[in-house]
DNA sequence: TCAATCTGAATGTCCGGACAATCTGACTAC
DNA sequence: GTAGTCAGATTGTCCGGACATTCAGATTGA
């Protein structure tokens, strides 16, 4: 059996700025992390106590402790009553946010593409109607694109929005996600019902994303809600299982 | 357009029992998210200032926000600054936890049945070496199950877990999931990385599971980690995408 | 030698207060 | 009537302290 592994406590050089606006917790908070991201805080190694580590910052233990929390939220450190608290040995790289494919696809260093082959406004569905809360038959953005990587065809989305929320300018969705056009309009995204599925392409969808009939598609359905509770998008999707995966990290809830 | 919706704020019975070893803050919180749940709290209503609340039930009001924290953590609650806590719209369930599928299908009200095909030691290929972080060629545990609901076969499940971790009876495996039994043998789940995808079932797979050669499946990979940063299981799983879909709620990380 | 007990250390919970930042709505001035 | 200003309300941040709870390791006893 190999010896339990009993990392030692880091001495790290940390300081916070009173006469920054920023709130202390969260100038410490950022430190730790980037000593974590940056290596400086090892797996496993010990975080030293609170108490301690406030006198030392000259801070009080709350303010320390809502430092440390907003970390242990995020998944990066794990607390233990009488033990201490310590870094996660694990890759944790993010629990999981409400992305947009646009963005995904430019942090992986994809030149993405859209085309955009619908921008107009119809009368709701009932499903539409349905996942929006608008009444049916009552006029709806639509958005057809096509998403594109090095070329290649990857996904088809289809997005459903609500009148009067934001303009939707085609030229700025070829150059940019639809969630970041939505902030910049000033809409707070705050949580979404995603649900994600399989089934085969027919020949329209096939023909679209230059696959064959009755080819496998991944399929994700979605509607995002504003922190006033609205529905602000309502999107279906489809993806080239060859192309394009869902990946994500989830932290267990406590 | 529609007046702008001026909920009111809501009184409402709340208590808390000192004698209790529930912490004050978690039986706050839980008669809050129980009124919430309830229909008591309606969408849209305030709250109540937190001071004005902590004097009604004799708390101060850092026990108070820490309740309130952890609704609007799990994105119940919207706090505003200048304005109130308010309980927001959308119906949001669940943000996406590490569940097993075993009791997801359990909660749906349908009464899952596991048949265990393998459950046995094998040395460690590489793909599972690297995603457990052994030896490859080590001895690891490898359990294969076929799960059925309603008598029709829902997915096939492969997972791989290192040995010495717990004690896998085919028996146990076969009445309850998989992440039961790891917690109930002390490990403490903590957090998972998944790969959702899709493709064309082989044949070996398609016999499985009743479908056809080439018929769309969702494929599903998954290793997870306990809070000492150990990878305690790996498993790659195919569901029938005609009886199965992932549905999740996800919040926005802040 | 092994098991039960004790002790120190660390986090968990809770209190009461103080001041700052921000939003809403009403008031005022033009 | 409209825009700017001001005051009140409410959450955000921070402090310092107190005691409870839990864990790991050392001590003690059989």
């Amino acid at each position: 059996m190999p010896k339990p592994e009993v990392d030692p406590t880091v001495q790290l050089e940390l300081s916070v700025d009173r006469s920054s606006p920023v709130p202390l917790y969260f100038q410490l908070s950022q430190q730790l992390e980037a000593a974590i991201e940056h290596g400086t805080l090892t797996p496993g190694s010990l975080l030293g106590n609170e108490i301690e580590l406030a006198a030392r910052l000259g801070l009080s233990r709350p303010t320390v402790r809502q430092a440390i929390q907003s970390l242990v939220d995020k998944g990066l450190l794990v607390r233990r009553r009488g033990v201490g608290t310590q870094v996660v040995h694990s890759q944790v790289k993010r629990p999981l946010e409400l992305s947009s494919l646009y963005d995904d696809l430019e942090a992986a260093g994809q030149r993405p593409a859209t085309k955009v082959l619908v921008n107009t406004l119809v009368p709701a569905s009932a499903e539409v109607a349905a996942a929006l809360g608008v009444a049916e038959d009552s006029d709806v953005h639509r958005v057809e694109r096509l998403r594109l990587a090095h070329g290649e065809p990857m996904a088809y989305l289809c997005n459903f929005l609500p009148p009067g929320l934001i303009d939707l300018d085609t030229g700025q969705l070829e150059t940019t996600g639809l969630y970041r056009l939505m902030r910049a309009a000033g809409i707070t995204l705050h949580s979404a019902r995603q649900s994600i599925g399989a089934r085969a392409a027919t020949t329209v969808e096939a023909e679209r994303l230059a696959e064959e009939t009755g080819a496998p598609l991944l399929t994700m359905q979605r509607v995002t809600f504003d922190d006033t509770g609205r529905a602000v998008e309502y999107g279906t999707h489809t993806y080239r299982p060859t192309r394009y995966s869902f990946e994500f990290q989830l932290l267990v809830r406590t």
